[in-house]
DNA sequence: TGCGCCCCTCTACGGCACGTAGTACTACCC
DNA sequence: GGGTAGTACTACGTGCCGTAGAGGGGCGCA
């Protein structure tokens, strides 16, 4: 569903509809899932003629992270819980995050 | 829902249901909700006389991770999203995430 | 100036999960 | 044997999701 979207970075209209062909959709279903994403928060909208024009509201990068902070909350010991995601992921993400968090030391 | 039993550590039965007495549940509801629960693989079970012992299958710091990997899994650019993760959690709890990377290495 | 097309909004329907619970069966204890 | 406790099976309301149809209103072209 928003994976559809999420896909492809620029803003647009009906044309998601052409997008996805694969799955021969009505048009009116593109239409509902647009408006009911939008209505979540998940996306924005803007008038275009008649027509509205969609956008992610927010990047794909920030809801994955909101999705792994949210995961987060639902531990008592977060502490715990990092630690052990910090074990979990694969050596090169490890350095990934070293390295992200080595630059947010320097500042 | 499975707060309740992320809760408590320790295996127990029925018994559940005298743990949440604020929210008067019928007998039966505990019951059928640990039931699907076990049903999804949440829960393990094991027989003790007539009655069910039920024990989460996971630790809860263990479903946290789990779900903090499938919310990574959900973006094309892995890298990316675990640096904004970084940078989106607090700084004393960068400071766990990078002891706890320090070890790994150690390793 | 009227007809058709495109796009919108509103409404709907089936499916599925979830929270809640009732009924019916069974085994144990006194 | 009857009460009690525990189980399995079934059910019902609600809310979300994927899908879609019906109806309304501009816009452009003949």
């Amino acid at each position: 569903m928003d994976i559809l979207w999420a896909q492809s970075a620029p803003l647009t209209a009906r044309e998601v509809g052409r997008l996805i062909q694969d799955r021969d959709l009505a048009p009116t279903t593109v239409m509902t899932v647009l408006d009911r994403l939008s209505r979540k928060g998940f996306l924005n909208r803007t008038r275009d003629g008649r027509a509205w024009r969609y956008e992610p509201a927010e990047s794909r990068d920030a809801y994955v992270t909101e999705l792994m902070l949210e995961a987060l909350d639902l531990t008592g010991d977060r502490s715990a819980a990092l630690t052990r995601f910090a074990q979990a992921v694969s050596g090169s993400e490890a350095e990934i995050l070293r390295r992200a968090l080595m630059e947010l030391e320097e500042q």
